[in-house]
DNA sequence: ATAACAATGTTAATAAATTAACATAAAAAT
DNA sequence: ATTTTTATGTTAATTTATTAACATTGTTAT
């Protein structure tokens, strides 16, 4: 159930549960679909559409009730029991990713850092401690984590990966600039912030021309 | 001219160039569509596709030539006069960025960061000078800034990229997890690391039932 | 009451992105 | 020399994603 809704669907669902979570604590209690649209920089209909693919139905005039779809939304994409994460380099990127998360009630725990820098091993960071690379496999099976998310210089992306496949992880996000290869039992998520900005870049070039 | 280049391709042509830098430091004069694709996990097909419309026409048995196609690929995507970039928020993310591309030969050049935090204020970090955000307006003139990173905490979003606008920025990319409203002719990139990640640990989740 | 309005939900159409199919030709093998 | 192989380049088909069209219905206004 639910396994065929579009990546794209997923990631905008993630999006919306965060807008929402935001108008909850602001005390409204439903929104209409153009506005979810107007934050996000989406059409309703795109809106509408996802919502309908989740099977979320709101009310006539009134719009979506805020509560409900972000308890739906949690349903759909969040896993009942919740997902252990571990940062893979502690530099400052990974460091950022921890303090983005920190004291994020969430059902994605970043439970472990990992790093080959003796100063940093046996810290904690944010509340998250910092084990060797070295250790890498022992810990991610003691604390059943599921998802990596790699910040390791470029030049310890394949290693690392491969450690990790090792150690039994279930998913990767990799925001070092090198593509890495993993079987495909784990799922697998790149992201290249060079790419992003001579993306940019790009259209910034074109828009002058 | 190359204006009607897919998004996507945009973003695998700034892959494929990186990939191809990595081979020319190996001394490799020639490679194949299918060793691209490999390093990129993309189709061969996919490569000659993107290749075909930028008009690039490799050698037949041979694939195409390293250098040849690194500065095709620079021609294309690359403006010739070089965009300065800036960084607004020097936190750990920030500097991850400057990290990123410090003394890398690019046409993209981090010439400035800006912050609140006294205490960073007037330093260097790798090389770029941390400035006042109250200054953020006259410096982005004074240096030619086109591009703006933005990784502020996101209450302080907003109010970044309208400063961006005003001062006359032409491109930003937005790393705060809160979505900014840009004019029409400013050119809006939005990357969302927590979305990412809920997304790894979706395709988990859904791997496990 | 009735009409106009404003929102949702859904199907149909379009556009964007990817993949498949295949024609071509240089190189290698026979 | 001829055949086979192996790669490119391009058109066609397919799939994925977005947008348009519109039917529906509660609410408000007249």
């Amino acid at each position: 159930m639910m396994k065929n809704l579009p990546h794209k669907t997923i990631e905008r669902l993630s999006q919306y549960r965060r807008a929402l979570l935001i108008c909850l604590e602001k005390g409204q209690t439903h929104i209409y679909s153009h506005e979810i649209a107007k934050i996000q920089h989406i059409t309703a209909v795109q809106v509408r559409r996802d919502l309908m693919l989740i099977g979320y139905t709101g009310t006539l005039r009134k719009g979506y009730n805020v509560k409900d779809l972000i308890d739906l939304i949690g349903n759909i994409i969040d896993s009942t029991e919740g997902i252990n994460v571990a940062i893979l380099g502690m530099g400052n990127l990974g460091r950022a990713l921890i303090n983005y998360f920190a004291g994020k009630r969430s059902q994605l725990k970043i439970v472990a850092g990992f790093d080959i820098n003796p100063d940093k091993i046996g810290n904690t960071m944010s509340g998250v401690p910092c084990y060797s690379s070295e250790d890498m496999n022992r810990i991610i099976k003691e604390k059943n984590i599921k998802v990596g998310i790699m910040t390791v210089p470029a030049d310890f992306a394949n290693a690392t990966a491969d450690q990790l496949v090792k150690a039994g992880i279930r998913g990767i996000l990799n925001y070092t600039p090198k593509p890495v290869n993993v079987p495909d039992n784990v799922y697998l998520e790149e992201y290249d912030m060079i790419t992003s900005l001579e993306k940019v870049a790009f259209f910034v070039k074109i828009n002058d021309e």
